[in-house]
DNA sequence: CAATTTTCCTATTGACATAATAGGAAATAT
DNA sequence: ATATTTCCTATTATGTCAATAGGAAAATTG
């Protein structure tokens, strides 16, 4: 029951994208290092945003990305959607091929669904506009920002 | 993001105990059968739960579990976490080994903590005894209980 | 046009967890 | 003594995670 790497580097990414933007399109290369994620790494969650809609990217020099809408119309659930996949925490409650057979009768299903509705609310609640102004509030965001 | 077997089952072995065992204590062979659950599996599982005092086995024939409290008396947060592990969606909200060294400035702890309380208060509102409640509603518990 | 810089795509790898299967030891009732 | 249960440990197949790596495609600049 653990979110992974994909779903949180995916949300740091664009934590970093949306407090950067202001100063052009931000390259991998520059939120890894601030992030402190593997660049190769880094990339290939990036794709997944970028199939997704939820960056624009251009190539080349002076190339990087860029958000495809206000920092407050992502919620925290769409962006982790994209990379992690289905947040359900059982594959009963989707029509997935995986679904077991007893799932007409099972009780614990309704738990499943009490929880993952719980968990829904919560991730779409807040949005990438609050995760800014919360590291706006930190004083630590600061950091290690002096080569450049 | 996805509960595994090892909670599942747990989960759906302390219902089935909490259904039968005014029969008497409870056989894993006969809960596998129920549910439909690989009886070798199942045994391992079932040995957390023993362990985490979630039951009390007695060996030998006529042996079998029966609950150590009241069904209303675990909630199944309770008995997710015996078999699962913590439930925290991530690692640095635990003092565990794993946590990143950022973990001090970093704002998306806060939506993790948020989102781990949110799930701790639906998984710790319901009991046991809940779901033994649900299943009495719902016809479709007596299936294909003919060969006893 | 050539060189550079970025994104993009695919392959490979080591480590680990999951979900079993399997065999047999220990305990206990008849 | 035998049968029946829990208990313990080993093994395995599969898959995902989290990287590392190499290079292709596109675009800017000189």
């Amino acid at each position: 029951m653990k979110i992974s790497t994909k779903g949180r580097y995916a949300l740091r990414f664009m934590l970093d994208v949306a407090s950067h933007q202001d100063e052009g399109v931000v390259r991998v290369k520059d939120a890894a290092q601030r992030q402190e994620i593997s660049l190769k790494y880094l990339e290939q969650v990036v794709s997944l945003l970028v199939k997704t809609g939820m960056v624009r990217s251009m190539k080349g020099p002076n190339g990087g990305y860029r958000l495809t809408r206000e920092a407050n119309d992502y919620t925290v659930g769409d962006i982790l959607e994209a990379t992690e996949g289905c947040l359900a925490p059982v594959d009963c409650l989707m029509d997935s091929p995986n679904r077991c057979s007893r799932s007409q009768s099972c009780v614990t299903l309704r738990l499943w669904r009490e929880l993952y509705e719980g968990m829904e609310q919560i991730l779409n609640k807040y949005t990438l506009q609050d995760l800014v102004d919360w590291q706006k509030e930190t004083p630590d965001h600061y950091v290690i920002e002096k080569g450049e």
